[in-house]
DNA sequence: TTAGTGACTGTAG
DNA sequence: GCTACAGCCACTA
C-alpha cells in the first residue's frame, strides 16, 4: 500500500504541472501546498526530475522556486533549455531568474477541478 | 530499519 | 538583500 501512496503523490504532481497554462509558471511550494503537503516542496522537484528521466512530457520548465529562480535548469537535457522554453512563451528571463515573475505566476484557482 | 540526500521553504542574524 | 540553520517529506542504498 505504500507504493500506491507514493505513485499517487507523484501522479498528482504531474497532474498539477500539466495544468499550468502556456506562458505561466508556478512554484514547487505551491504545488506541494495543493497536494496537502506544503513542507514537501522538495519532493515536487524530485517527481519532476523522475518524469524527465522517464521521458514523460511534463512542462517542468514552468516550475520554479519561490524566488522565481530556474534552479532546476541543470536537470534538463540542455542547460539553457529551460530558459529558452520560458522565453519562447513570452516570459522574461534574466540571469536564470524570471524578471516578470509576479506577472506570469500561475495561481491555480481552478485546481479544484483536478 | 537506518542514514544520507535533495529542482524547497521559513526564520533569524 | 544575503547567508546560515532547521524543519519538512519521500527516495535510494
Amino acid at each position: 500500500m505504500k507504493a500506491d501512496n507514493i505513485n499517487n503523490f507523484f501522479n498528482d504532481v504531474y497532474a498539477v504541472v500539466k495544468q499550468i497554462p502556456y506562458g505561466k509558471v508556478t512554484t514547487y511550494g505551491y504545488i506541494a501546498t495543493l497536494l496537502g503537503k506544503p513542507q514537501a516542496a522538495r519532493i515536487v522537484g524530485w517527481a519532476l526530475n523522475a518524469s524527465i528521466q522517464n521521458s514523460e512530457y511534463i512542462p517542468a520548465h514552468r516550475v520554479v522556486n519561490r524566488k522565481g529562480l530556474l534552479t532546476g535548469k541543470k536537470y534538463f537535457p540542455e542547460i539553457n533549455m529551460m530558459s529558452e522554453l520560458l522565453q519562447s512563451e513570452g516570459i522574461i528571463i534574466e540571469d536564470n531568474k524570471i524578471v516578470n515573475f509576479n506577472e506570469v505566476l500561475w495561481t491555480p484557482t481552478s485546481i479544484n477541478e483536478i
